[in-house]
DNA sequence: CGTTAAAAGTTGGCGATTCAACTAACTGCG
DNA sequence: CGCAGTTAGTTGAATCGCCAACTTTTAACG
């Protein structure tokens, strides 16, 4: 027999869903119309900002944004075709590429980063209470962990 | 002066967009292996199982999906391919259409309604205590209720 | 060493999503 | 009535993501 949900669960669980598709798309929709970007466009301009040098090997770009290989690729081929990236060979090991973020990239990037900030707060940070937000965010670690995932 | 995110809200906020990613796509994953089926395809079943006649107008299907009325026409130009669901003229309104459940469709649900189920415990349901979970939904549900949508 | 397996990355095709443009039918109102 | 504006839904092109196949280089180990 299967173990339904009971009607809160089920009220929970939809919640859940809805508000992850929703909120997704509004962020996406606010960097897109105010500054061109795609989330992931802006997830990467933030990792490669953060990182020594300002680059990263794809592999590991992939890995700390939670794409695969193939789709980095495709995806720094239109950054690098809108000039906010570069490939540059590894000489270390010479199958590798690093993913280098050009001036252009990190000028957009700190043009775009105060409006996104804006943007998460608007519409999760400040509505929630301190200790809901915490909730949500110690419950999706939790759901990470889980699935054996990495904070990185 | 940008407002920015203090290092544990950076924390929960980067948790809270990874679970999303990656959950979602475990859900769909889980799906598709086990019974062909996209999380998209399920979730129309499911709002179709549900209704009256097992039949919805298409624009009260996109709003109960949370899709645009142009990916619901494509959506159920595949589902109808397969045979999952029928296009039934509207009598009373000429220029509309009902999204109807047809028996192999509704059997395909039914099929996989307690796989999903389990691979909804097994994710999320069970992983957290009956307090985290009841808090995840509840912020969600105030997100939602924050953007004006409506907890259909 | 030499062979074999694994890793880094790219490519192309296909399925899914979006956007803008379009047809057809309904509604409101002078 | 008759026309203006709105609503229902579809279509096609362009973009994005996924998968499987592929090349090149590196690592493992007998």
């Amino acid at each position: 027999m299967t173990n339904w949900l009971d009607e809160e669960q089920q009220q929970h669980w939809r919640a859940w869903i809805a508000a992850n598709a929703l909120l997704t798309d509004a962020f996406s929709r606010d960097l897109q119309e105010a500054h061109g970007l795609t989330l992931a466009d802006y997830e990467i301009l933030v990792r490669l900002s953060e990182s020594a040098d300002r680059r990263m090997r794809m592999s590991d770009l992939a890995e700390a944004t939670l794409s695969s290989r193939s789709r980095l690729s495709h995806q720094i081929d239109r950054m690098e075709q809108a000039g906010f990236v570069e490939r540059v060979p590894c000489t270390d090991d010479k199958r590798g590429f690093f993913a280098v973020l050009t001036s252009t990239g990190w000028n957009k990037l700190v043009a775009a980063a105060p409006f996104h900030v804006g943007s998460v707060r608007d519409r999760i940070v400040d509505v929630l209470t301190p200790e809901e937000f915490a909730a949500l965010g110690r419950a999706s670690k939790r759901l990470l962990d889980h699935m054996g995932a990495d904070p990185a």
